[in-house]
DNA sequence: CATCATTTAATTGTCGACAATCGCCATGAC
DNA sequence: GTCATGGCGATTGTCGACAATTAAATGATG
């Protein structure tokens, strides 16, 4: 009972038990709960769940064809720790993946669907504002953002490559990570820019905007991250 | 044992049963031997394969995840059939992860991994003169060429994408869409160009002319399915 | 004759138990 | 003291059976 504290009605359309530990589990996993590198064993989550081997085997399959758990024959499945290199890979694969997507987006994206991306960009202004400092939401709207993008781009498998196997790493990135503050207002300038270079029609610049966009952010966690191994160098608090 | 008859020394390592009928299953689809678009039922492959529902569960889980077979909660499963769209999106993405995968291979690749890279561009070159006509070898020769290239980018969550989700997809297709005969002289010239340019160094070269490989490879693709489409345009027989 | 409700059969989801394998710890030999 | 070897506990892999759900077949009715 410790962790299935989080059951929640996550999706009201859950069809079946396996379904619904495996969203409890990335939860629980996304958030932290469950400890980067930690092992975990069948018979314990079995128990925690209340459910029986049969169908947690099947959520920690999932979990691991969406790189979330790393799991080894006969010897047992362990929560990914993400390294520096393997999240500069990541951003790599993004930069390429959803500079693509970008460049569909500004091709094939219908009014609605631009107009939707609008929203939430006047949503993030919003939350900016409300809560500047926590960077939670904005973070959360951020990935929103190129959810969006993404889906937009009318392309299946990209939507697939991305939203499923790519983003649930993200998402945990910026929990073992704990990258909080960020760059906001840039990242909101940029964002602006790259909805008018998709509601123009213009793919290549909306394309070359979205893979800067990325490559800053890419740029801004590297030197985050050599700020925290050097920390005489110069002030690390915010 | 209709189907179990493919069943031989896949892997030296094959440490339990759900791994081997994964590979069985996996073969067995892209040969084409389970046909696209066909039902597949858990008790029906369970008696083929001679095992129990438990790790076949976990073999189809697994085909699932790399997009082989599609699943609906309590209806069942299916092949995967691939439309003209669906292929099209996947050359899209072959391009922009491919051309990444050059750009990181000329910059990281070491001489002995591009000396191998040779090795298959002559395998190559003998296997294309002793058969002439039969594309099969070429095919799966390119493939091995992509693939040693996609290694050779060091780049472990793209090796991941590539090899794991997408290659699967890509020996699938040639199956379905029995790509047979296509251009295989001027491949053989990309091949070396690129090789060239991953060993000088040059990693805008090499992305460049990985882009432009792919793309004349899904260009030629759109063209022998228009000539399909209208026959009366020109003979259809081979 | 078409349409709809009901029954029925098959398949999927779930469960508990047994067997195989692995990691760990203690014991003993060198 | 260190290393090898054996046993022991725990975990994973596998199996067969039961329950839940779905799709089709059947029959009734307008």
């Amino acid at each position: 009972m410790t962790l299935a504290a989080t059951e929640q009605a996550t999706t009201p359309e859950v069809r079946t038990l396996a379904e619904r530990v495996f969203n409890q589990l990335q939860d629980a996993i996304v958030r932290g709960e469950l400890a980067p590198g930690s092992k975990i064993t069948e018979p314990g989550l079995s128990r925690a769940y209340g459910i029986s081997r049969g169908p947690l085997r099947e959520a920690m399959r999932r979990l691991e064809s969406h790189r979330l758990i790393q799991r080894v024959p006969h010897v047992g499945a362990r929560v990914v720790q993400l390294s520096m290199k393997e999240l500069l890979e990541l951003f790599d694969l993004r930069e390429a993946l959803e500079s693509m997507a970008a460049r569909l987006a500004a091709e094939h994206m219908t009014p609605e669907e631009i107009a939707g991306l609008r929203e939430v960009l006047s949503v993030h202004e919003r939350q900016a504002d409300l809560r500047r400092g926590e960077a939670y939401y904005q973070r959360e709207g951020d990935l929103d953002f190129h959810y969006q993008i993404v889906l937009g781009s009318h392309n299946r498998m990209l939507m697939g490559l991305l939203c499923d196997d790519l983003y649930y790493l993200v998402r945990l990135y910026r929990t073992q990570f704990s990258a909080s503050g960020t760059r906001p207002q840039r990242a909101f300038v940029e964002h602006h820019r790259i909805v008018d270079a998709i509601e123009a029609g213009d793919a290549e610049l909306a394309e070359l905007l979205m893979r800067r966009h990325v490559s800053a952010s890419r740029a801004n966690v590297v030197e985050r991250y050599a700020a925290t191994l050097e920390p005489q160098d110069s002030e690390t608090s915010s």
